[in-house]
DNA sequence: TAGAGGATTGAT
DNA sequence: TCAATCCTCTAC
């Protein structure tokens, strides 16, 4: 079952990050085949801290889908090699996302290689994400979140965000979210 | 319009 | 530890 608009908004995106823990993501891919794994590491980014593209309400063309309401997919280029993927949450123009960092395939889904989704740069690549991706809904029918596995609170770990040291003290936010020994989380 | 740098990764 | 690689943003 797809989540529904609400569950991106009405709570903090730190809140959300550690309720996506879990969660199905689904592509389809062109010729019909889904690509298909269970959320187990997140990151939250709020507009209210250096470490996010959305700080100080600033809009570029580039993180222009951060500012649409919770549910739409952020997609952008990192590094010039890597696609990212986040999730918009809150109400519309507020600017926050989540960055999904790492997946554990489900087994049905046709991923061919384990280990290929342990890292944010790395899961786009096998479930096919790229810029048409960026600003769609996901509800819709080529790339969609729905329910998955329960992570108990014993299971879900929280800790500090990777590789935004230009962040500064924002850097020490503790807006990191895995699931406890999962082999799927990205390495350090 | 030029230059710097990045929410990463994999090889050395 | 370092290069790959290119798009975006900022400054001039």
């Amino acid at each position: 079952m797809k989540l529904p608009p609400s569950f991106y908004v009405g709570h903090p995106v730190s809140y959300i990050a550690r309720s996506l823990l879990g969660k199905r993501l689904v592509t389809s891919g062109v010729n019909g085949t889904l690509q298909a794994g269970w959320i187990v590491e997140t990151e939250a980014y709020s507009h209210r801290e250096r470490g996010c593209h959305a700080f100080g309400n600033k809009k570029t063309p580039r993180n222009e889908a951060m500012f649409l309401p919770g549910g739409h997919a952020y997609v952008y280029l990192c590094y010039g090699i890597h696609w990212m993927f986040n999730v918009v949450t809150g109400p519309e123009g507020k600017g926050d996302a989540v960055l999904i960092r790492a997946l554990q395939p489900v087994p049905e889904a046709g991923i061919p290689s384990p280990r290929v989704t342990s890292g944010p740069g790395k899961l786009t690549k096998a479930l096919h994400i790229n810029r048409s991706h960026n600003g769609l809904w996901l509800g819709g029918n080529t790339i969609w979140l729905e329910e998955g596995i329960k992570v108990s609170k014993a299971q879900a770990v929280q800790t500090t965000r990777i590789g935004i040291d230009y962040a500064g003290p924002d850097a020490l936010l503790p807006w990191r979210f895995y699931v406890k020994d999962n082999p799927w989380v990205s390495r350090k």
